[in-house]
DNA sequence: GCCGTTTTCGGCCCGACTGTTTTCAGTCG
């Protein structure tokens, strides 16, 4: 049972209960929902969690929904649910996938509608199931950039941003959300009719009197919410969210005896900016990075009362001093893909971007059609270009290496002795269970001269979900040997996410930032590895190649 | 059903939009 399941589960619970009653079951139905939030957003599987008998440590799961979901694990399901949503066809919860449907809708559906309809629906609502792939960042910020330019042509508008999750800079993207603050009162229906003239729209899903919704193809919806200069600064930041950052922010609101919305505190407090919002509640500014109720309302409180252990000072694109993991077109006849850019011009780029150093990180060579002394001879090649070029920066020969099934590497070790450091990931084999891969990647890191694991998870976003390793005993073996994690910025990678990001930060395990760049511009993506460091709570610190030259060579000990 | 730096009991975020039920229920974020 993965967390997925698990969540569609809960959620369904919920809704079964909101179907019996909805007001005697009206905090189970709330329970419910949180706890779905929660495993949705848990960084480790709960199957994991239960095997280490750690099923309370997710928040929102107490002492009964833990002792159904050990049922679960241990029978394969649990009575209790099944009691619950006992009655309830299944397709009932397949055709909740579809918009504005949920339970009660669904059930009337299958009451009144022909089975030819029903058919149809079913199969809409599989669809969805099946499409509803989140948009990774730059795509997202495209469609936004674009949409943002259509609204700012309209004379009403003074001003708009880009919320939401883009500006809370996720790996990926649900929805685009943009807010407008319009030059006059009542101004705002001009607004949303511009918006929904939009050139692309497919479909407008709603249009109110402050918001809209449109659909633009490949699924993509957009929401616009039109405010004024007075309550710019609320509608800023409940827009950002996260849905959970506000729930918390509100309750903390509600303690105090306010009522807080998007529209301020009634009756009366408007805010112009997010600080005085912020500060009115006794908080110090929260970057929108961390607002997803992960401990920084806590934290914001504490700082703004002069006590320690505040908000991270979080790290930022020029605290970076070098880039650790690009690939050259230096034909060491290599495992995979070798890059197109030459050496020179990587190098020469990596000064225009401020670095005082990066590493050539080409794949090893292939094992197939290669002794092991033609591997050693391919490595002396390079690390002879390296060490005889004058070059505008300093160069690091690193490699990055395939893990082995069994967690050796496919280099002697006279190949490894001409390196300065090396990078080890896994390429292949990704389905061995967690403790055999959490073993692979031990053995691994083992090696003297391998000091980083790149792309941890092994993730690719849309595309496989990551690997299954104990992270626990990963970041105890990173921090007691000195390795490090990458954080990789290939926006189809970004790797490791950002929640197991935090979880190394909490631990105090160094991280690196590297571009994984094959081609030359893919140097500029090195900022999408920054928001996932700062979404995991990342000081400069916490990141190894936020060091000067020579504090860099101190911490991997190289002469 | 969950949760706690006033609380282990007694609370639990807030509002928009749609469609239709002219005063509200359902869904969503």
């Amino acid at each position: 049972m993965t967390n997925l399941q698990i969540a569609e589960l809960l959620r369904n619970v919920a809704a079964s209960y909101q179907l019996k009653d909805e007001k005697k079951y009206k905090f189970q139905i709330i329970a419910y929902n949180r706890a779905t939030d929660a495993v949705e957003h848990s960084t480790s599987e709960l199957k994991d969690l239960w095997d280490d008998g750690k099923l309370s440590d997710v928040p929102s799961i107490g002492p009964s929904i833990a002792s159904y979901l050990d049922e679960i694990f241990k029978t394969g399901k649990s009575r209790h649910f099944e009691e619950v949503m006992k009655g309830i066809p299944k397709e009932a919860f397949t055709l909740m996938a579809l918009p504005k449907v949920g339970l009660k809708t669904s059930m009337k559906m299958l009451k009144e509608l022909p089975k030819s309809k029903i058919k149809e629906k079913l199969k809409e609502a599989d669809k969805v199931i099946n499409k509803t792939k989140r948009h990774p960042l730059p795509y997202a910020q495209n469609i936004a950039s674009e949409v943002m330019e259509w609204l700012k042509e309209s004379p009403e508008t003074l001003k708009v941003d880009c919320l939401g999750s883009l500006r809370r800079k996720t790996a990926t993207v649900g929805d685009i959300d943009i807010l407008v603050k319009s030059k006059f009162k009542n101004q705002n229906a001009k607004i949303i009719k511009h918006f929904t003239k939009y050139p692309k729209t497919q479909k407008v899903i709603e249009a109110g009197e402050h918001t809209a919704s449109i659909l633009l193809p490949n699924n993509v919806q957009v929401d616009l919410l039109v405010t004024t200069s007075e309550q710019y600064g609320s509608a800023l930041q409940h827009f950002t969210g996260s849905k959970e950052h506000n729930i918390a922010l509100r309750e903390s609101a509600h303690n105090k005896g306010y009522s807080l919305s998007e529209y301020g505190i009634k009756p009366n407090k408007n805010f112009k900016t997010e600080e005085e919002l912020y500060n009115f509640l006794g908080l110090d500014y929260i970057e929108p990075e961390l607002r997803e109720d992960m401990g920084e309302i806590k934290m914001s409180l504490r700082q703004a009362q002069g006590k320690p252990n505040g908000l991270p000072l979080l790290v930022k694109q020029e605290d970076i001093k070098g880039d650790l993991q690009i690939h050259s077109d230096f034909d060491i006849e290599t495992s995979h893909d070798l890059g197109v850019s030459s050496a020179e011009d990587i190098a020469n780029r990596a000064q225009v971007l401020g670095y005082e150093y990066i590493a050539f990180t080409e794949h090893n060579p292939s094992k197939k059609g290669h002794s092991l002394n033609r591997i050693t001879d391919l490595l002396k090649a390079k690390e002879e270009y390296i060490r005889e070029r004058n070059w505008p920066i300093k160069v690091f020969n690193s490699l990055e290496i395939d893990i082995n099934k069994d967690g050796s590497l496919p280099v002697p070790e006279a190949g490894l002795n001409t390196l300065d450091f090396a990078l080890v990931s896994i390429h292949s084999v990704f389905d061995l269970g967690r403790d055999a891969m959490t073993k692979r990647v031990l053995t691994a890191l083992s090696y003297p001269k391998a000091l980083i694991f790149a792309h941890p998870s092994a993730r690719k976003i849309n595309e496989r979900e990551g690997i299954e390793l104990d992270w626990e005993k990963i970041f105890d073996f990173c921090l007691k040997n000195n390795k490090f994690l990458e954080i990789n910025a290939d926006p189809m990678r970004l790797d490791l996410p950002d929640t197991l990001v935090r979880d190394a930060v909490k631990l105090g395990v160094k991280l690196t930032l590297g571009t994984d760049t094959h081609e030359i511009s893919m140097m500029d993506n090195m900022k999408y590895g920054v928001n996932v460091a700062r979404r995991g709570w990342c000081e400069k610190k916490n990141i190894v190649n936020c060091l000067k030259l020579e504090e860099f060579k101190k911490e991997v000990n190289i002469k």
